[in-house]
DNA sequence: CGGTTTTGACCTGCGC
DNA sequence: GCGCAGGTCAAAACCG
């Protein structure tokens, strides 16, 4: 009789650890076609680029009489930032260096951008990135005809980092989020996951977090999809026109950028908040 | 009522 | 020195 309980009770872990093998799997296939996708976004914009770059030989060098800054060369081209980087942002970075005055060296820490694909119709410039930000401006700039909004964070009353958030000349669904400045602070959002209640971050709805380091590759997300099911996510995430199909992504670059990615403790932790999110709220 | 957003004004750096 | 453009401030409006 005790035998047969203690069968019973072995099936039923058994099933359950075979259900919980599969959603595993499952997540593990979700989570690579994740970043096909943002290999496949990479592509399309290097592409874009590339034929930008093939019918505008010259434009690149007369943007304006009036260059202010290298960062204008630098925050108006992003796809530029995106190719020349070849999945590094770095290279920003020492585009900076290269023509910046000390003074901007010291002041500025670490930038990195991050392009974000929204609705189209979606006017909001809103980064969903995990952390609290309290807007503080707003402006037009000469270079692009949408507004550039100006945010600071606002969890920790002495975290530096700002952010500018303005749709991108080329691609209108596209948000480009420049960061400067490194968080003082964990990100609010983890927090909120290790206590039990995460608010925003969950696999299937496509993350509100993108990694923001500036030695991790420039990231770009897909938020057109707003809230795909958690359990039937059919990965069908670019609604771009495809330049090039997935297969055409080199598996050097998926290992790549993955290992990058991997690397980056922002991408982890985001990571980590997000599926310990999702396994308290499946248990 | 406190926090956030909006928006015009102001400040600052840069090119001419 | 002047004008332009990006960035920030701060008061008012808004919202939960």
């Amino acid at each position: 009789m005790n035998d047969a309980i203690c069968v019973a009770i072995f099936q039923s872990n058994t099933g359950f650890l075979e259900e919980e093998l599969k959603r595993v799997t499952a997540e593990n296939k979700k989570l690579a076609e994740m970043l096909s996708v943002v290999c496949e976004n990479y592509n399309t914009l290097r592409n874009h680029l590339m034929e930008y770059m093939r019918k505008n030989p010259e434009k690149e060098l007369s943007p304006s009489s009036k260059k202010r800054k290298s960062e204008s060369s630098n925050n108006n081209c992003d796809p530029v930032a995106l190719a020349s980087n070849n999945g590094n942002s770095e290279s920003s970075s020492t585009d900076e260096e290269s023509c910046k005055k000390p003074r901007e060296e010291t002041i500025k820490a670490k930038t990195s951008r991050v392009y974000v694909r929204t609705e189209a119709s979606d006017t909001s410039l809103i980064v969903k990135d995990g952390y609290q930000w309290r807007k503080y401006g707003q402006k037009v700039t000469r270079d692009n005809p949408s507004p550039r909004a100006y945010f600071k964070c606002s969890f920790a009353p002495s975290c530096p980092v700002k952010k500018k958030v303005q749709r991108s000349v080329e691609d209108q669904s596209v948000l480009v989020a420049t960061y400067e400045g490194e968080h003082n602070h964990p990100l609010p959002s983890q927090m909120e996951a290790t206590s039990g209640s995460n608010r925003c971050m969950t696999i299937g709805s496509v993350p509100c977090s993108a990694s923001v380091s500036s030695s991790a590759p420039t990231v770009t997300l897909d938020l057109t999809k707003s809230k795909p099911n958690n359990n039937n996510n059919d990965s069908k995430i670019a609604t771009k026109p495809k330049a090039n199909s997935p297969e055409q992504v080199p598996n050097v670059l998926v290992e790549q950028m993955a290992s990058s990615l991997t690397k980056d403790p922002n991408f982890r932790a985001a990571l980590v908040a997000a599926l310990s999110g999702r396994l308290m709220h499946n248990n």
